[in-house]
DNA sequence: AATGAATGAGAATTCATTCAT
DNA sequence: AATGAATGAATTCTCATTCAT
């Protein structure tokens, strides 16, 4: 009596929301089946490992952000200014909507010597956005300039975002990223 | 054969340097008891539990820190300037030698829902580092902007880690720390 | 190999089999296994642990019992007379033929104080056999003659069956039936 | 430093304090060394293993109930009645004391199929036992018919303790003991 | 497609026992 | 005698994965 029960979609939605909350290794393929109300085998049918899940999880969400949140960095039709503001606050959202701060470096850090399969992703992942906030900053600071600036930004509200979580106090976050804007807002033209 | 083959101390480190390298989930007791050169069994003679064996070796890598590296904010026989500049050295070479970033934020990270007895011990890691900045930069600022610029630096730092460990460049920590530095000695005294 | 290998009233039956023969805690999950030809870790797709699977054991054996045993002192279909030895030669049955005694007590002492999450099931097996014997003897004595006698006998029995097996003698257990029948119907009816 | 901290006979009684309460198989050597404050590996300075050890347990036990209470029933000093009173006030105490129902029962029960080497010494205790009362009801009836009644009290006393343990109410074995003695009073010396 | 029973390797932990000091 | 470290086998339980239905 095969009827479909959930699309990979949602499965890889659940997967995220469970990894999300303990981790890859803790995670067991249980713990997802329980998440999307499916038997632990007919996980099987949609991929074919835990390995497997966890890096099209990985890309559906680094999609995502490409789309939905890096993208914005590109759109002409706002000032820089306000792109910038866009992106800070998307990104506070998600951090702080999930309660556990960036999957890619929690994931990544956990990861990083046992699963070598999902570096490359997250480092992708970075990538992107530090060039979505290059390319912004190049509105007002030399390319040089803006590439390193980029960087340290992402250290920034990263770093930020790892007090956060492990003090349990958002206000490292929100701090940070006032700032960012605010330095960017100060800057004067000038190329 | 019963000799002494081990102390607790030997355990702790050998301990330390697998969780490092393997997070806390994905290690074994038994990966453990390779790298000590005993048998499993032989661990549960010093700790009770793999979560007690993390618990010390938690401690013992903060008492480490107090003593050896936090403590040099305090030491008046050398200017602010190098107790911050010796800092930041210890720092980094921790930091690169094992090079798998900071213990306590992968830990604390990866264990952040799944074990919450880990969390105090971490916690109280940031806090004594955060205190010892603090307490340098009072030399040049405000007690109220201290405590914020000290925050900053860690959450800097501690990007840069995480974007040195993930994409696999030692450039973004060490830029880090050499800005750090520079800024603090720029300061004019001002109290 | 996936397919049905057993059901789990085989595996309660097999357990069964296994704890008479050893008791509660000598008896291994890999005994257990190997009564039922699975392996050790199919168990747990029946039963979240050991605990639980003795559990659902004694529950199994006192519906057993209730159903199929004190059940008849309560078919108006036969005279008490008759009842009481049907009763009498159903339990003499099951003592001797396992070869372990009462299955009840036998557990209940080797786990009051290490389990107490058996005590429930096995305490509601005495009250029920006490009380269908009891029902048995108001037909000839007052009700409250009744109780103490339906205690008695049941220790009667019990410390028949005791000495049965630990003197590895079958005369305590009959010799103790053949006299509460003897002396019920010798009892004229007073009431 | 070799310094007598125990003597066998502390170790003994220790070792039935816990065997007593947790049983054979559940108890752990370690368990006893805590009981007596000296370490495991101590203990096989006075006993070559832990069967061992409970051997000299039923051993020590069964010599006390001889010469501390089976003794009563040849003591001429005393009338019979007063001697199975006597008898029957000690094993209450004993019973109720411990909260452990019989220790020869319930080893002997839990290790039937386990430890075949403990069923020696356990039957030797209830044929003493049975001997004693024997021997003070040819007081009153005739040969057969003491050996007969001492089988049947010893039953009638276990399985009221049984029922006593298991059901946690002292009374089954009190008005087991008093209608003993009661019984024994009654009857007209016939010999 | 979905099921769910089965697998088998491996996890943490316990424990009786040994033995050099 | 006592210590306490070490052993190694066994125990309970977990889990990613397979596969017949």
């Amino acid at each position: 009596m095969p009827k479909q029960k959930i699309d990979k979609t949602e499965l890889i939605k659940s997967a995220l929301k469970v990894f999300r909350e303990k981790g890859y290794h803790k995670t067991s393929m249980s713990d997802i089946a329980v998440a999307c109300q499916i038997l632990k085998g007919s996980i099987y049918h949609y991929v074919a490992s835990k390995e497997e899940l966890m890096s099209e999880v990985l890309s559906a969400l680094k999609e995502h952000y490409s789309q939905k949140v890096f993208m914005m960095a590109y759109d002409d039709e706002f000032d820089p200014e306000d792109r910038l503001s866009m992106l800070a606050i998307k990104a506070e959202d998600i951090f702080l909507e999930a309660q556990n701060g960036n999957f890619f470096v929690n994931i990544g850090l956990e990861t990083k010597n046992t699963v070598p399969a999902f570096q490359e992703i997250i480092k992708s992942f970075f990538e992107e956005w530090i060039k979505a906030l290059e390319h912004l900053f190049k509105y007002k600071i030399s390319d040089e300039e803006a590439r390193v600036h980029a960087e340290v930004v992402v250290a920034e509200v990263e770093g930020a975002a790892m007090l956060t979580q492990l003090l349990n106090d958002e206000h490292y976050l929100k701090r940070t990223n006032k700032k960012i804007v605010e330095v960017f807002s100060k800057w004067t033209v000038t190329r």
